[in-house]
DNA sequence: CTTACATTTTGACAAATGTCAAATGTTGGC
DNA sequence: GCCAACATTTGACATTTGTCAAAATGTAAG
């Protein structure tokens, strides 16, 4: 397995897949904090954050094998464990155990995605800022309040004064 | 294969799945149209709309083995193949092929929530619908203007404005 | 400790979208 | 043709969120 995967230290700032390129690896976090983020208009948006024991990877462009805008940047020092996506593809075609486990874990996927597209679809900004610190208390330690917003898919000003409600109940 | 899956013909307005309960079933549109949706706060939200020749199913469900709140309803006359989770299982356990099958179109699946996630996380309303209309020209002669302005995530009336916007360019 | 820089908050105002009600348009029986 | 039921548009106004600028706060290096 140690010729398959490779465990990499890098630093905060490290960019670890550059815009309008293919993505070729799944990317597990073994420590540390990733942002997968593109520009659109000028304006940087923060797509994905994923934390320690979870994956990043640009799932359209590892999937299609096509271009994607987005990039990933570290946001910590961090552990990676960068899996080629070949070596994927050659496990999966070799082992149909390996290849029930990725589907399993695409499904996964869907349905971490799905939830994130019903916030967006119809929650208030406020309820999804309530729902990402109820599933996530640290993450306000340690990502900027600018990256949170736009993750959350609003301005950092507004994120702002729904957070200033928030400790004030009326 | 006759035995797997069951081919239905189908009525409009027909429920294929209820609000709540565990979705078992895979569903194939051959001909006709259906839309998913839950109800948020006595509000209709549609949150997915299946032509034919694709899939429709509550992804959360049918993944997770758990109950969810949306429903499927069937928008036009439609013949619909079913096909059973558990099938599925035993279909991609027997058949690695299969599997692999199985985890290319959750991966498809992923590709196209995805790109709808973009659409609703940073993209104006009006920017949404013309992306709409754009790949699915014949979707507003097949179905209400409240069912769409709800799937791209604003009220009938802003959709109702955007509309007039687009006619007379100013 | 203090300067320099980045982050966060606040203010004033603009733009986008929502809400509710009424008017208009469309469709399918009878 | 006419009516009833439903779908769509329009109007007036409220609410939410964005924009731009400035002030306040936090942080790190010398």
């Amino acid at each position: 397995m140690e010729s398959i995967a490779r465990k990499r230290e890098l630093p905060k700032g490290y960019i670890l897949l550059h815009a309008g390129g293919i993505c070729n690896h799944l990317y597990f976090i073994k420590k540390g904090l990733t942002r997968t983020f593109y520009i659109k208009d000028g304006k940087d948006i923060t797509d994905w954050l994923s934390l320690e024991n979870t994956f990043a990877t640009s799932v359209i462009s590892l999937f299609t094998r096509m271009p994607d805008r987005r990039s990933i940047e570290l946001l910590e020092d961090s552990t990676i464990i960068e899996i080629p996506h070949y070596e994927l593809e050659n496990l999966f075609a070799k082992y149909h155990d390996l290849e029930r486990l990725g589907r399993l874990w695409s499904n996964y996927g869907i349905v971490q995605l799905q939830q994130r597209f019903d916030d967006l679809h119809f929650a208030t900004a406020a309820e999804r800022y309530a729902k990402l610190i109820q599933n996530n208390p640290t993450i306000l330690q340690r990502v900027a309040l600018g990256i949170i917003a736009s993750y959350l898919g609003i301005t950092q000003e507004t994120l702002s004064r729904i957070r200033s409600q928030y400790s004030r109940p009326e």
